[in-house]
This record gives structure tokens, C-alpha cells and sequence, in this order.
DNA sequence: GGTTAACCGAGACGGTACGTCGCGTCTTTAC
DNA sequence: GTAAAGACGCGACGTACCGTCTCGGTTAACC
């Protein structure tokens, strides 16, 4: 396969088709995001979709690295913890609980389910940096004090994420700001000093 | 749907496709698992799997059910929360660190992502007596005084078993013994008394 | 295959399944008529279809030979040849372009055009009789001078038939009385004395 | 049915689709005539058969018409016209009587007895030439004062060919040179002049 | 500024699986 | 033993997408 030459791409293909299968997920779903519906919706050939992505995967990947990038990078660092923390945790379940955006995420791990390289590349572009902020925000608690010193902040980070996950994947219970907040306590008297 | 009269059922039928389903997956992943090789695997027609079940995800969970139902009712309990605690996490990871126990786990859960009324199922005969349990033996604890009063007990179910399906959902990191005791640790610090 | 016991056999079941066949020909055509919507709507088990009849084929056939038995046996003989013929052929035309009955012939011939051994049974218990008729009157025509002696008056029958199926058969042109009085006169003066 | 673009068909794969139903059906008739065998056969996709026939059923008539324009187009005219039409009806009881010709025309005809639209492509594409044919070369004994002025000459085409088809269809007698001639000599009686 | 190679839209292609339908057989229960 | 009921193994149906391919028709870089 001879990597096509990036300099030729054309952009409005790009971007048209990011969206369309942006588009597609949050108005019918995943059942309805077959490859021939992206490109038909973009005013796009198939072939352009699979010279540039893997598969319809890749390209769900692509659309949500673009809108995550334009957002947030770091964390804020107000000083309070247990605010930033809050405020963490309540963005992760509005995200969960909404149903457009939702349906990306979905969509995206079926995907990875049944694709290796995939789910590889979902962690190291879309993940690791989200959880490496939120790393971020626990070292400079450390430093300041207020978190424990013995404790592996990574292990720190999927104690605060794993439980919403497991809530929205397993469907146990409603999503909501409560929620989020409760689980912020109980990781806070496990590691606040 | 005229759900057909379970008097009639062929109960060799209905056996054979629950395990040519989950040697199907053992064998070859989701990948492979259609209807049409579970019917051939299993020498049976595919309006019979259609005739009994919605689909391949009601298949695998009927599979898992069954399995599951076979083994572990209850959680042991032998007054050493710590040690418990341990045993089912490490369990849990074990699962999920297993090539084939796995592959049927993802494979139900990629169903499960397209499917709500599966979902819900899956929730309620497959999920629920697991954490149940699990909650069960936290209540045995509080009864004890092992456990803080105040704690939400579902809630601490989900935060010691949310990290773990974060980590093999996510790939996040190792699915180790080690990585179990440190969930279980972090979280007996939250919630012990 | 034990021949049943036709002394055991339910008359009313018989009965229905002719009834139920030449029902759904004349509702809703050959694409309908399965032998399970034959058992559904006689009220009857498919088991009871099979056990008394090779398939749909024989069903419509015995549903046909009863009620054409119960219709005319043999041809009237008014003496006058020409008005004779013309009533046998206008009777065919009627029949073939009427859609309740042409569908229940159609169906039969698409039956016996898989199906030798049908075939044979459609011709010896349904064709045979009735063109045998044709020929004994032909036969009482010679007799009385009407018809020149050197014809084989089987193959004067066809000459009458065979157009008339042609046409039904091909649709090259429309089945109506005017066809059936050409049809004679032609036959007429090449047999005629 | 928004009918694909004519110009990007593959011709390759026509001909081997057109080519596979006939074999199909001078190996094993009809029983086995499926689209998926055919497809199968040809080393095709079921799409590309549904692509640019509405079923089986207009395959074998391509095929059919395809084979037949590579063939004869017009009668030869030797000036006899008893042996000119000798020829026609011994070709035609000859292509009935031979059973893998005889498996085409028997399949084309079930489908056409429950298909209205096939079976008016089949009359206008592949029968009415060949009847035309003979009426053209009847117009031309006309025209030399042979046949009478004063009968339809397609009454007269149908009153040939209709006797050999309706002993094909019925199977009431062989289908023998000598039944043409003599069908032949009938015909010839009611219209010589 | 003309050539030429890659991209592009379009969509046909060989495949695989889908979920449904009907076949003819088998099994169960009732009469 | 016949009957109603209907599950069963089987195989074809016609459809939907997959990922690849081929076809003109633009571009855009390089001579």
C-alpha cells in the first residue's frame, strides 16, 4: 500500500466527511453508519474514505480527536480539588449522558472492540491525554499537599473515570451530577491527605 | 413476535447452539460469530436460533447465563474483607486477562453498544447477581464494622469494579493480579473503618 | 412409505384442503398457494396435506378433477357440427380468460413443468376425458358424412385445442369468441367433407 | 428500480451469467436453476445478477434471445411452400423433443406463468419474431396465389404452430417429424387455394 | 504552459451475512 | 391410526455493506 501523498489531499473531502459521519451517528445511530452512507452524505467516492482511513473507525476517531482537540487541553487548576475534580467528573457524565454525543462514543468502542490497532490509536490520541490531564491536576495536588504521596495517581485517575465507564457501559445506574460527585468523595478520602 | 410455545423446544437444539456459540468465539473471535456459523457449527437450521432468540447477542448471553449460573452463586466469605475483596477482583481480571473468556465478553458487549433491550438483559440476569453479590459481602462487613455506615454499598461495588473494566475496555494498562490489590486497597482505604 | 388406510381418512379434512387451494389460486394467484397457507387456511395440519397428496400439484389436481367431474361429462350433440365445435371452443376461450380459473390452470401447469409424474396424472384423469369428448363427437360427425374419413380425429382435436392454448399460453392475441368461431372454420375446411 | 448505468456494465460477467444459467439447465434442470447457483456458477456476485435482471426468469430469456438472434432470422423460402413449412414445424418439434433445448423452454415458461411482465418480453423479444417469420413467408405464397386471400395469416401461423406446442405442453402424443408433416397437411387443406 | 500523475466522484464488482420464507419430515398431544 | 399443531434441518430468496476495482474528469506539481 504506497501511502498516498498527504499533500495532495483534498481538504474539503476531509472535513466533509468528518462530518457527515458526525452527522449520521448523532441523527440514526450506528446501525445506520455504513461507509456508503458516509461518503454518500459527504458527496465523497468510498474510495477517497479508505485511501485516507482504515475503515469507518478510524475516521469516527479523526472526527472526535478534531472536536476534542478544539476544546479543552489541560485542565483548570483553581486550587480546590475537590472542585476540579467535580467539575472533571460532571463533564465526563454529561458527555455519557447526552445522547448525540453519546452515540460517538458508542460507536467508537464497538469499534475498537473488534479492532486492535484501532483501539490502540483511540487510547494514545483521545485518551491518554484526558487522563493524563486529570494526572496532571492530582500531581500538582501532591505537590501542594493535599493528596497522599504513596499512591499511583494513574491508578488515581481510573479509580475517578472506571466507575462512570462502568455506569454507562453496564447501564447500573442513571448519570448524573450526584453520581459524580459521590465518586469524587469516596476517591478523595482514599487518597486526600 | 408470537413467541413460539418453549413446550415444543428442542432442548439438544438449544444446547448445541449455545456452545457452538461459545466455541465459535474461543476459537475464532467475534469476527467469525454469525448466525450462520453458529447454525452450522450446532447442525441446526437459522429460523431455529431466530425462532428462540433476537439475534446473536441474545445467543451469547443465554451462553454466559447458562455458564455463569453453573458456577459461583455467592461470594465466599471468610471474615477477611481484605482478602475477599482480592479474591474477586482477581478473578474478574483474570477474566478478562483470558484470550477466550474474554472474546466472549467483548463480544457481548458489542452487541450490547447496538442493542438496548440486550442491554438491559444483560444488565439484569448477567450484571446484577454479580455486583449483588458483591454488595452483599460489603453489607456482611458494615454488619461487622468493618465498613464506614455512611458509604453508598452499590457505590462501592462500582468503584472497585469500574477500574477494572476501564483498564480492559480502555487498555489502559495491565490486567494484573497487582493492579487488583491496588484497587482493592485504594478503595478499603476509602471506605474502611 | 405405508399407503395409509384410506377407510381411516376425514372427508371433511379432504374436503377443506381442495376448498382452501382453489381459494387462495383465485384470491391471490400462485405466488400465495404454499401448502403451509392451505393447511393455515383449512384448518388442517400440514402432516394431513402430505399424508394424502404428493405436494401442492396433486392438491389442485383432485380440487380440478371434482369439479370438472361434476360439470359436463360428455359433449351435447345438437347434430349441427360447426355450432357444436364453436360451443367447445368458446367454453375453453371462457374458461382460460376468465382470471378466478385461469389462475387455478396456470398453477397447474407450472406444477406439471417440474413434475413428470404430475404430468402424466393431469393428462390421463383431466385433458384426456375432455378431449376424448371432443373426439367422439368428431367421430359422430364422420359418421354422419360430415367429416372426410382419411383424418386422425386426435389430431383434429389438437388442431381445435392447440391454438387456443397457444394463445393462452403465449398471450399472442386476445382469447375471445370471434378467435374461437376462426379457430373452427379454419378447422372445418381442412376437415370438413 | 433506477436501472444502473449501461455504459459501466462489465461484459464479462454478462456472458458468463448468460452462459451459466444454460448450462445449469442442460445439466440439471430447472430444480436446480437458482440465483445463487447461477451466480455461483459464473463466479459472480447474486448483486450483479439482481443488478441487471429482475430474477432468473429474465436471465434464461436473454440467454435465450441472445442464442436465438446468433441463429436464424428469417425463413428460407424454396418457392415449396409444404416443404418450407415442413421444415419450420420439424425444427420446432425437434427443439421441443430435445431435452436439454426442451429444459430452457420448460423453465422460461414457469416463469413466465407467474411473471405478467417476463412473459410479455418473452412474446414481443422472442416469440413474436419467429411467428412473424412464418407469417412473412406465408404473405409470400399469398402473394403467389398459394394460400387464400381471405384468412388470417396469423390465425393461420397460430393454427401451425399451436398443436405442436400443446402436445409439448400436455404431453398427449410424441413429438415426432411425422406429426409435423401431418399438422403440416392439415393446415395446408384449410388454406391452400 | 503543457504534461502527467495522483486525486476525485461515481458506482460496478466478487463476496459474505443478513433475516425471511417455504419445503418436506418429525414429534407431541388429543381424539 | 388419524388429526392439528408446529418445531425442525435445509436451502434459496432478495438486500445491505464490505473493501477493491475501474472509469472519466479535474487539479496541482514539475518540467
Amino acid at each position: 500500500m504506497p501511502t498516498p501523498d498527504p499533500g495532495r489531499r483534498n481538504e474539503r473531502a476531509r472535513q466533509a466527511i468528518l462530518r457527515a459521519a458526525l452527522e449520521l451517528l448523532a441523527d440514526s445511530g450506528y446501525a445506520d453508519l455504513t461507509v456508503e452512507a458516509i461518503a454518500a452524505r459527504a458527496g465523497v467516492g468510498k474510495q477517497t474514505i479508505y485511501r485516507w482511513w482504515r475503515g469507518k473507525g478510524a475516521v469516527i476517531l479523526d472526527a472526535l480527536v478534531e472536536s476534542a482537540t478544539a476544546g479543552a487541553a489541560a485542565l483548570p487548576d483553581t486550587g480546590d480539588l475537590r472542585a476540579d475534580l467535580r467539575a472533571v467528573l460532571r463533564g465526563t457524565v454529561a458527555e455519557f449522558a447526552d445522547p448525540k454525543l453519546s452515540a460517538t462514543t458508542r460507536a467508537l468502542t464497538i469499534e475498537t472492540l473488534s479492532d486492535d490497532r484501532l483501539a490502540e490509536e483511540v487510547r494514545d490520541r483521545l485518551l491518554r491525554p484526558q487522563l493524563a490531564a486529570v494526572a496532571d491536576r492530582l500531581r500538582a495536588a501532591r505537590r501542594a499537599g493535599q493528596v497522599r504521596a504513596d499512591v499511583d495517581l494513574d491508578q488515581v485517575v481510573e479509580l475517578l473515570m472506571g466507575p462512570v465507564y462502568h455506569r454507562w457501559l453496564l447501564r447500573t445506574g442513571p448519570l448524573t451530577d450526584d453520581y459524580a460527585d459521590a465518586v469524587v468523595e469516596l476517591v478523595l478520602t482514599a487518597v486526600a491527605r
